[in-house]
Formats: C-alpha cells, sequence, structure tokens
DNA sequence: CGAAAATTTGACATGACTCAACTGGAGTGG
DNA sequence: CCACTCCAGTTGAGTCATGTCAAATTTTCG
C-alpha cells in the first residue's frame, strides 16, 4: 500500500526508516466509488490525495451546468484544493472519480506536523508544487498561442493514458472547448487532414 | 535596499539577523534599462529575480511575431524561468523590462546554499510557488470559462496598477487577444455595455 | 433488452482574427 | 519650435473558428 507513495517520494528527496514510520502514522488510507466526491463545492479541503489507484477530475462548475476541468489525477498524482486546504475556505471546486479509486491522505494539521518532523518533506512538497506550477505555464501558454485542434494532439502525445481512460466530453471540456468541437476535430484528424 | 526583500520575506516567515547577513550575502543587487533583457531565449535563466523597483514581462515569441505573455512582474514579484532555472536547460520564453528596473538576484547554487543555511527559505519560496500555483490555476479556470471582455473586466479589477503603466498591447497579450479585439472590447465598455 | 449517456452531424449565429487604413501623440533632428 | 517619423490605438470589412441548438446515432451499463 505505502510502496506506491514511497516511489513518487523518492524521485526528488531520500527517505530514511523513521520518516517512513512518521509519513504511515500520519496518512491514511481510503477508497472512493466511481462518481464520489472526494471534495465538493463550498466544502473546506480537509485532505491533499495522492492516487494509488483510479482516476479524478477536479472541475468547476459553471452557472449554466457547464463544467470546467482544471486538471485530471491519475495514479501517483496528487490532487487538493490547495487554496482551500491551506486558508480553510470553502473550496470553488469540486473533485470526484472518473473510476473508482484508492487514495492516501493527508489533513493540513498532519501536513505542518510532517513537515516538523521530516524536514525533508518540506522539499518534496516545494519540488511537487514547482513542477505543477511549472506545468501549468505551459498550459497557459499552449492555451495563448495554439488553436484547440493543435492543443488536443498535443494533450494526447502528453497524456495517452488519460485518453484511453476519460470520456472525450471530459477532454474537450478540459481543452476548453464543447464536446461538438472536439468531435469535429477529431473527424478531421481521422480523415487525413490535421488542421 | 533589502527591505523591501525583507518585507516580501516576512510575509510568510521570520528572518534573524543572520539569515539576514545570509541573504545580502548571496544576493546581488542590478540595474536594467527599459527593453534590457532579464532573460532571452535559448538562454540558461542564472537567477531568479526580485523586483524592487520597475516593471517586466515574461513572454514567448511564436514564429508570426507574436508576443504572447506570461506574466508581468511589479515591485514585489519574483520573476525568472524556474524550469530553465532548475533544470539549466535553455529557456523557451524572454523576459524584460517595460520600465528602468532594480532587482535582486540570485542564483541557484547560491538558493540551494541559502535552503542549507536558512532552512526556513525553503519554507518561503515553496509558499511563493504555492500562492503563484494558485494564481495561475484561477488563471487558467478564467481563460476556459469567461469570454475576452469578462477577463479584461477581471484584470484591471486585479491588477490596476498594471492596466496604469503598460500598454493596452501588451494587456490584450496577456488575455491571448489581440491588441484590435481588446480596443474593441474598450469601446463598448466605454459607451456604457459591458458585454 | 432497454434506458441513459456519449458521440456525431447539420444548420446557423457569433466572437475573435486578419488585413488595411486612418488618427493622434511621443520622440527626434533640422 | 516645427516638420517628420514611429508606434500605439482605433475603426471598418470580410473571414474563420468555435459556439449554440437540435436531432440522429452509437455506446455503455443496469
Amino acid at each position: 500500500m505505502w510502496k506506491p507513495l514511497y516511489t513518487n517520494i523518492s524521485r526528488h528527496v531520500s527517505l530514511n526508516r523513521e520518516d517512513e514510520a512518521v509519513i504511515e502514522s500520519l496518512f491514511r488510507h481510503r477508497r472512493y466509488r466511481k462518481k464520489q466526491y472526494l471534495l465538493q463545492e463550498g466544502e473546506i479541503c480537509r485532505y491533499e490525495s495522492f492516487i494509488i489507484k483510479g482516476c479524478t477530475r477536479t472541475y468547476e462548475a459553471g452557472e449554466k451546468g457547464q463544467e470546467h476541468i482544471l486538471q485530471f489525477g491519475l495514479e501517483g498524482w496528487w490532487v487538493g484544493n490547495l487554496y482551500s486546504f491551506l486558508s480553510k475556505t470553502a473550496s470553488g471546486y469540486n473533485i470526484d472519480c472518473l473510476e473508482d479509486c484508492e487514495v492516501l491522505q493527508i489533513t493540513s494539521t498532519d501536513l505542518e506536523n510532517l513537515y516538523a518532523r521530516c524536514p525533508v518533506m518540506e522539499r518534496f512538497f516545494r519540488i511537487i508544487i514547482q513542477n505543477a506550477f511549472i506545468a501549468l505555464q505551459n498550459r497557459i501558454l499552449n492555451t495563448l498561442s495554439k488553436p484547440a485542434s493543435e492543443r488536443y494532439h498535443d494533450f494526447i502525445l502528453k497524456y495517452p493514458q488519460i485518453e484511453q481512460r476519460v470520456p472525450d466530453k471530459e477532454i474537450a471540456s478540459y481543452l476548453g472547448i464543447t464536446p461538438q468541437s472536439l468531435s469535429r476535430i477529431r473527424k478531421n484528424y481521422r480523415s487525413g487532414k490535421l488542421p
């Protein structure tokens, strides 16, 4: 159960046996069913979650039923609403499961605890957030500079696993276009022309 | 000269005299002229810069001369290309000055040094990046869910100082629209209708 | 199997882009 | 100080990408 988390952490910092003991005392294991919320708009985000198994979506719900996907989550990713988690204010968006999920969760109090007892984890989370930040910058530049068709092709190249597992309409939402537009882009693609 | 930096840092963590001494030994002060590059595409980003005075833009140059602005920088902001800085790879974008600037800079080696000698600074940068990350998430949601006119109004509400100091065409580039479109949005706005 | 959801398609509307021309102010040199 | 240039900003006309609405079709799943 702890293996995937340690693998993830060891990519950036080294843990010793005591660190692992602390981690095992502060994270809790939890399962969620497909469609179940990890976090619902209006709630305070109580946990940052590390995905061991399954697939999540983080999205904002518009007035007219539109959903805007901020992020997908797969095995080895961290999900949560950092702002709500840190400031203890109501979350402006939802996180739910596109598949049955298994996660490891930590509360903000325990995370502070973890930083105090394993300073190396402060570094770990700085690096994780740094990488997420860099990825978001690239996503913004993409959105600014490329047409939808190109953003879609970039997406399937970058996240082939996601393209396999989530419905097209979710991907359309992530790209900021309608499912109809995505369908037309795919049609053009299949018929040879890539524009 | 060090005052603005300390003010910025103290918003998140506490510094003692020794920390300040270390900081003063690791950062260097530097001036740049209007239009001068802090970082040019293809170079490795050698410094993270804290702006004491002036205004910068961080942007990617497209093939046909378009420029896509990722970020503005004003007094009290940090600018640099984090990815290039950390990975020591060529930067994909430029940073230059919209006004004469004064900055405090640190190299990546010295930043590692700083983390080692003042562990509290590791926490400080984690928090800074966390906040930047959260701001970017909001920007993405805005881009996905709102038309250009609304993004423009949000922008002038959120960054009135920037709207005062930078030309409209730069703001258009930040919003991902053409200067012509922005001009029309402003025209509608002045004539009473906000659409 | 049958209902619900996802995807596709068509017809039409619209927001934003491109290209081009015009305006007005800032800076420069005679 | 004036004439000139340069560049940001504005405006108009036509085009294109994407959205909207509605319906047909396929897939998923109980």
